[in-house]
DNA sequence: CAGGGATGTTACAGCTGTGTGACGGCGAAG
DNA sequence: CTTCGCCGTCACACAGCTGTAACATCCCTG
């Protein structure tokens, strides 16, 4: 799923500067030249970092932030301030305001990337990284590993998503839909069919360890993962 | 692992002057504009250094070491106070603090270099550099050397810190991003693909003993390092 | 029992991610 | 000054993975 970006910058030039290179890193960009702007766009869909100039027609970027991070609701959503050099005093303040990173004009556009990807990689949310077994066979999410029975199980990235995500949700049928929204990823433009054949491959990596019975078909609904037949 | 350096200043002239120095003589540095972001990073990840200004915007900085220095969770941290020239004085009182060492501006990065490798060879700890070894292969951090089966290998600071890195985290897929963390530092912007680089100069350096396979790719993740494949 | 929809299975062409060699730059050493 | 070594980046090659179509098989329904 796409990251996106919330880019409040009221000079076009910037603005226009950053759309390519933010592009190509993969990120989905909204702009806004102002708070105003910023508001409604925050609301309507939230991003997943703010990109925040110091300074704004409207209102002072350093006094939204303080105001974001102040809100339950989006204190964390990392931001990131675009200060003008020789604005030094700032900085601090931004920083002491809750900001995650600041960059001074003038930066490349490669280190803004690189920032970005430093920041998200920081604010990311711990992801369930406790080793699930069932019935001998266990998925070690910091080792990246699969074994049965003590058996190293080889598969490609999507069968190893997609079985993390059947050992975390047991007993419980999944649309395809469901199964592309969950391990594909939403906004993904993928045949629902696909997902049968990912599941066939899964089995193949399983059947090794004879595990293959633990992934199951609900006809007319979908798929589960269960213990029980 | 990189030893790991905290630099907490507020000019950034500084701060972008001693980036590449540091990063050169193989120090992972952090950076910090104040002590109240120093903390935040200090609790994060403990740094082996602390590079502190004497002059910062929101606590003096020789109140800082004073606190540091009280407490006995970090006052085995050596520090080494940035001072500006006149500022004798503060010297005595710096050094009187705890500071370990203190450096007058303005000085040569060459010269910050030396005078760091000096209070961090003053100030190691006999116990906290043991040696790692997996497989025969053997890697000690006092001598800063690297054999394979009793042979001498010869790689570059950056594949060393990165091999130290793995033996000391090891069993963990860890991603490029990660790694640029870890090993490079936080404030290194470079490409992600330039650590694939690394590991392949890493391997070659290893394949001279035949113990290259330790460090495994996880395709779409990223690298690690394992004894069992 | 026949028909038809749903699922299993296989093959394959394209694409993404990674391996690899080369190159220019820069600081250190001499 | 020159030489050397290391670093970061790039371009290209290649292997593995992905999504899709096509065909086979299964199972429900009437």
């Amino acid at each position: 799923m796409a990251v996106k970006i919330l880019l409040v910058e009221d000079d076009t030039a910037i603005r226009e500067m950053l759309q390519l290179p933010l592009h190509k890193a993969g990120y989905a960009v909204r702009e806004a030249g102002d708070v105003r702007t910023a508001k409604a766009l925050l609301l309507e869909d939230p991003p997943d970092l703010i990109l925040l100039d110091w300074m704004l027609p409207d209102t002072s970027g350093l006094d939204w932030a303080r105001t974001l991070k102040a809100s339950p609701i989006t204190k964390d959503i990392p931001i990131i301030m675009l200060t003008a050099r020789g604005e030094e005093e700032d900085r601090v303040r931004g920083l002491d305001v809750g900001a995650d990173d600041y960059v001074t004009k003038p930066f490349s556009p490669r280190e803004l990337v690189a920032r970005i990807k430093a920041v998200l990689r920081r604010t990311a949310p711990i992801t369930s990284e406790e080793p699930v077994e069932v019935e001998g066979l266990r998925l070690d999410p910091v080792s990246h590993r699969v074994s049965g029975n003590g058996e190293a199980l080889s598969m490609g990235p999507t069968e190893y998503n997609l079985l993390h995500f059947f050992m975390t949700h047991q007993d419980r049928v999944f649309t395809r839909g469901q199964l592309l929204d969950q391990v594909w990823g939403t906004n993904v433009y993928v045949e629902e069919r696909t997902v049968d054949v990912h599941i066939r491959r899964l089995r193949k990596a399983l059947a090794l360890t004879g595990h293959d019975h633990l992934v199951q078909t609900v006809r007319g609904s979908g798929y589960r993962f269960s213990q029980t037949p």
